[in-house]
RNA sequence: GUGUCCGUAGCUCAGCUGGAUAGAGCAACGGCCUUCUAAGCCGUGGGUCGGGGGUUCGAAUCCCUUCGGGCACGCCA
């Protein structure tokens, strides 16, 4: 609709000086003054005249051919010309485009592959609050690009190598046993992993031993190994309870390990190309003409680091996936090491560089400190997640007892608040963790979109007939509320194509807030069920299953499950 | 110090490819359940859009500058 405006728009002032592409058209910020407005004052520039003239030439022009462009009326109201839709026609083709199983979102992103790359837990570490985010924001991007069309490979690069197992094996030969490991799990290898931290300070001689630990792993000790693969098991059956509430998985857990081996003929690679420089004993890939500081490749004896080992990573997901486009979401923290590996791509000579795209997301902090281990103020996904669902039952129990599979329903609504509190803010703010929040279940939170759900499908489930997507009369859903809903629905595939395009699943969260506002409005304000124009009811109920099967589909753009009664 | 991100209502944030009176939610206060789920809806109060310049018919939005805060700056990841 847009499109045929700006046309007319262009060939009443001549496509020559206007080109169609020039024509701004905008919503304006009051529904009363119409649905579309063409400010006048960029032509007034050009043609040297008053705009509130222009306007009321347009509308002039406009008013001959109001019935082909699908509008009601027209308005010159100062500078802008204001234009009102005919709200038949829109609904109409409003809700006809979105009557489809994909609801009216096109597969932009058929054939392509997208690598994605998040989650990525360190080993012996605990699952906490930062890892929520790259994991719920990883998963939601998931589900934007593939409802898109997209081939996606979901990859969580596990954080399995490096110099803090080399730390850990130090530690849990000096300070634990097989059996404290065995009893207490996780939580044995987060206290002895604190302890060295705290040791070093007073014994630097221990940081050694961890390198030389570290540089046994690399080269293939049995004993190094075994240890860390132990480690690793038990890490990974901990993750997996946090994957298994949130209903996420993975196709690849290939992490940081698997590409230890690649390190040595990536450096041949650099050093054939005349990429690698010796630096204080590391070899590295200076960057300084592009003002960043050197991308190490192997330390001074000889381990990898995980710039070498993403760079490997890089070639590796390209020649197995041949992916267009491979996106990692982790913290804003790590913005300089993905600057510099994908330069270190481009200088390699690979054209697929542009093709890389980090995903930062910002810190997460309590009480306004950083999160930290040592000083116990760390918060575990797994508490926060059976926190919320506690909360969603104690809710239950108070306002719906009698409702059937309340563990179910509980569970739903307590990770859907937590997964919705996690996208509805751009990924890059800061967040300072606030129980408060992410267990209130008010207002713009995954259980208010869940409940609108549950209100449109209880209206559905107590008609209790089929309902045919054309049975409406668009006619009967021309009031100022339902329309609004019209216009909301049609907003869909630019929410979640404006979502893929800037990586950023909170569009796709406030669109679906509109979305339920606006359909809540419309719940209170228009009898359905109760009306007695049973060509009105008709239609109301057709709208009604529109609206739920949109709910539906962009919450699990988030990750998020609606309940159907709560 | 250099780089980078962020400063909008008491709090958490939208709005940022320039446009009409700056919007939500939470918190506060006041309405609406014999009628489709009140986890809802309606209303009231609340703002030097960090400050200062500039560009423009028009700036929260673009440019410059300044202040405040977060983060990162080779052998951790």
């Amino acid at each position: 609709m847009k499109e045929t405006i700006c046309n007319a728009i262009a060939e009443i002032l001549g496509k020559d000086q206007f080109p169609a592409d020039t024509v701004i058209v905008e919503t304006p910020p009051d529904p009363a003054l119409g649905d579309l407005a063409i400010p006048c004052f960029s032509f007034a520039k050009v043609l040297h005249k008053n705009p509130a003239r222009i306007a009321q030439e347009l509308k002039t022009h406009l008013d001959g051919q109001k019935e082909s462009l699908g509008l009601a009326s027209v308005t010159a109201t100062g500078g802008y010309c204001n234009l009102y839709a005919d709200r038949t026609l829109f609904a109409k083709a409003t809700l006809e485009a979105v009557q489809g199983d994909d609801l009216g979102v096109h597969p932009i992103f058929a054939g392509q592959t997208v690598c994605m790359d998040y989650s990525s837990p360190n080993i012996a570490k605990n699952f906490h609050v930062g890892h929520l985010r790259t994991t719920i924001i990883g998963n939601s991007l998931y589900k934007i690009y593939q409802k898109l069309g997209a081939q996606v490979v979901r990859i969580n690069h596990l954080g399995d190598w490096g110099t803090q197992f080399g730390k850990l094996i130090v530690a849990y030969k000096n300070w634990s046993s097989k059996e404290a490991v065995e009893k207490n799990g996780i939580q044995e290898l987060l206290d002895i992993y604190v302890k060295f931290d705290q040791e070093k300070n007073a014994h630097p001689e221990l940081m050694d031993e961890a390198r030389a630990w570290f540089v046994k792993m690399e080269q293939g000790d049995a004993e190094a190994l075994s240890i860390w693969k132990w480690f690793k098991e038990i890490s990974l059956t901990e993750f997996e309870r946090v994957y298994d509430i949130l209903g996420i998985s993975f196709d690849s857990y290939t992490g940081e390990s698997f590409y230890r081996e690649k390190v040595p003929a990536l450096a041949a690679l650099l050093e054939e190309k005349g990429l690698l420089m010796e630096s204080q004993g590391a070899n590295v890939i200076d960057l300084s003409a592009y003002d960043m500081p050197p991308c190490m490749i192997t330390k001074k004896d000889g381990s990898s680091i995980y710039h070498s080992r993403d760079i490997a990573a890089v070639l590796y997901r390209k020649e197995t996936y041949h992916f267009d486009k491979c996106l990692y979401v982790t913290g804003l923290e790590q913005s300089l090491h993905f600057k510099q590996v994908f330069k270190a791509i481009e200088l390699m000579g690979y054209d697929y560089s542009d093709e890389l795209v980090h995903v930062p997301y910002g810190l997460v902090s309590l009480g306004g400190e950083k999160l930290s281990t040592r000083k116990g103020n760390i918060i575990y996904a797994e508490d926060i997640l059976k926190e919320a669902i506690k909360r969603a039952g104690d809710l239950i129990e108070e306002k719906n007892p009698a409702l059937a599979d309340k563990e179910t329903v509980a569970k739903q609504v307590g990770v859907g608040a937590v997964i919705f509190h996690d996208l509805f803010n751009q990924r890059i703010r800061n967040i300072n963790f606030s129980w408060k929040d992410v267990l209130s279940f008010d207002g713009t939170t995954g259980p208010y979109v869940q409940y609108t759900y549950a209100r449109a499908k209880s209206v559905l489930r107590k008609y209790g007939q089929e309902i045919s997507d054309h049975a409406f009369s668009c006619e009967a859903l021309t009031d100022d509320v339902t329309f609004a809903l019209i216009k909301t629905i049609g907003g869909y595939e630019d929410a979640v194509q404006s979502a893929a395009e800037n990586n950023e699943p909170s569009i796709v969260a406030k669109y679906l807030i509109a979305l339920c506002t606006d359909f809540n409005k419309f719940y209170q304000d228009r009898p359905i069920l109760k009306e007695a124009d049973i060509v009105a009811k008709e239609s109301r109920l057709a709208l009604v299953n529109i609206v739920q099967k949109l709910i539906s589909d962009a919450a699990g753009l988030l990750g998020m499950e609606c309940p159907e009664e709560m």
